[in-house]
RNA sequence: CUACAAACCCGAGCUAUCGUUCCGAUUUUAUCGGGAAGGAAAGUCCGGACAGCGCAGAGCAACCCACCGGUUAAUAGCCGGCUUCCCGGUUUUAACCGGGAAAGAGAAAGUGCCACAGAAAAUAACUACCCACGAUGAAAAUCGGGGGAAAAGGUGAAAAUGUGGGGUAAAAGCUCACGGUCCUGAUUGGUAACAAACGGGAUGGGUAAACCUUGGGUGCUGUAAUGCCACAUAUAGGAUCCUCUGAGGGCUGCUCGCCCAAUUCCGCUUCAUGCGGGAAGGGUCCAGGGUAGGCAGCAAGAUCGUGCCAGUAAUGGCAUGGCCAGAUAAAUGAUAGUUUAGAAACAGAAUCCGGCUUAUGAGGUUUGUAGUUUU
RNA sequence: GCGAAAGUAGCUCAUUUGGUAGAGCACGACCUUGCCAAGGUCGGGGUGGCCGGUUCGAGCCCGGUCUUUCGCU
C-alpha cells in the first residue's frame, strides 16, 4: 500500500496501438463533466489499470488551459484511483482507461475532487460485468 | 496631490503534506541529494546557426531591399546623422530651440489612370479678348468660317513657376530684375547623405503601397532534417515501360547546358547491324503485408551574472564567477497555512539563437496633458 | 513543427485595371383568393472582421491584428 497515492510512468497509458483501439473498440462511462473510454487488459499486464487523460483543443483553444485540466484530472485520479483498483483486484481483472474532459468551462479541484469517487465506482462495475 | 495616456522595470517568497520528470550517488528497485517554463515560451513577420540535396552552372522569370554612415554571425532590426513634413515655444516676414513622423531611388525613359464637377485633367481655346477676310448695314454693330493668344472666368483634391517693369493688335519667360523648383559644372566643409556660396541650362501637374525603370540581393528544403542500431516481412502478387539509340531521376519555376542511372545468354540474319525469345536488373502504377522501438541530433551557448576599458550610442574587448528544463500521449502539480499594500494579468518550452510585432493585473520609475492647492 | 485560403445584408454568394455595394432566399406592406400557398408590385435592412497607412478618394493597394477553415509531415 506504500505506492496508493502514485501515478509514475508505467501506470500511464502510452501505446499508440492500445489507445486506437481503445477509442474504436471500447466502451464509455461518463459523469459529467468527465467521460471515461475503458477496455480490459490481458491478465500478464504490469499493473492493474492503465490510465490516460485528455482534453479537446476544439473546447480550449489555450495549451494553459488544456494543461491545467490534466493536471486537475490526473491529481484527482491519483488521490481516488484505490476505488477502481480494489473493485479490480476482487474480480481478478486489468484495465485500461482513458478520462477525457467534455466540458467546456474550466473546473476548480474542489468539484473534480468530489465527482472523480462515483465516476471510480462507476467503472469498477462496468467492467466487472464486461 | 489627483485623474488619464505612453514608455520602461518587475512578473512573488517561505513552511508542511501528497505527487511528476530528468540527473547524480548509494544500493539493488527503493531511499537520499540536486535541477525543472516565459517576458513574451505566443504570432511565425524577418535574419542566422546546423543538416541534407551534385558544396548547387548560365540566361529568363519570381521574390525581396531602396537617404547616408556605423553596428552585428546576419537582417527589413538597432544606434547616430542628413533631408522633407507636422506640432509647440521665442520672436519682426524668417530664423532659432524643443518634440514627433517618414515604404525617404526614379514621374525630366515609356505606358496607363485621374470618378463627379468643369471649356479643359495634360499636344489645354468653351466664354470673353485681339487681328485681317467675307456677308448684312448709312453707321454703330451683328453673323460666318480662319488665325493669334494661357493675362480674366463660377468647377475641382489638383488648372500649367510668383511679384513688378518692359513689350504687344491683344498677349505670353517673349524679355529684364528679384525669387521658387529641377538638372549640371567646378570650389570650400564633411568618410558620406548633404550644406554653403558661384557659373551655365531648363520651367516638364499628381499617382511607382499602378505597370514599370535603375541599383543591390536571394540555390532549394527543413531537426517529423539527417546518421546509426534493433525488430519484422513476401527468395512477394499483378499490369506496364526500360537496360547506353537508356525507362526514369537530379541540378531552381521555365529554357539551355550538365550530371546520375540497370546486362547478359540463345536463335535467325548481316559488311556494319537489325529482329525475336529467355533470364537478371532498374523505374512507375495497382493490390496487399509488416513495423510504429532505441541511440545520436538534444542543450556549454553569437550563454548568463558582476566589474573595468573603448565608443556620442547601438555595440565590442578583457577579467572573474556560474552551469540554468530537456519530455516523446509528452514532466514542472495539488491542498493548507503564512509574509505583504497586493498575489488576481497575459499566458505553457519541443532543434537552438538574434530581432520585430501583439497580449499583459497590482506596484514602482520617467515623461506629457488636464484639474486643484500653496508661493 | 511547416504552409495556404477565406472573412461583404438574417443565410448563400457577386462586385477588375480604386470613383456613392448588388442578386437569390428570408423579412415587412399592398394586390390577387371565400381562406392559405404560389404569383405580381413596392419597401426596409451594410461603419465591407478590427486598427492604421498610401491616395483627392479604399470592399479593392500596403502593413499589423483577430477569427474560421484547409493542406503537408
Amino acid at each position: 500500500m506504500s505506492a496508493t497515492y502514485s501515478y509514475n510512468t508505467t501506470e500511464k497509458l502510452k501505446s499508440r496501438k492500445l489507445l486506437d483501439q481503445l477509442f474504436t473498440k471500447g466502451r464509455s462511462v461518463s459523469v459529467f463533466p468527465v467521460k471515461a473510454f475503458y477496455m480490459p487488459l490481458l491478465s500478464d499486464a504490469e499493473v492493474i489499470v492503465q490510465a490516460g487523460v485528455g482534453v479537446s483543443a476544439r473546447n480550449f483553444t489555450k495549451a494553459v488551459h488544456r494543461n491545467r485540466i490534466k493536471r486537475l484530472l490526473r491529481e484527482t485520479y491519483r488521490l481516488n484511483k484505490a476505488i477502481l483498483q480494489e473493485g479490480l483486484q476482487a474480480d481478478q481483472k486489468k484495465a485500461a482507461v482513458f478520462f477525457l474532459y467534455i466540458g467546456k468551462e474550466i473546473p476548480d479541484f474542489v468539484t473534480l475532487n468530489e465527482l472523480m469517487p462515483s465516476l471510480l465506482n462507476k467503472l469498477a462495475i462496468a467492467i466487472a460485468k464486461a
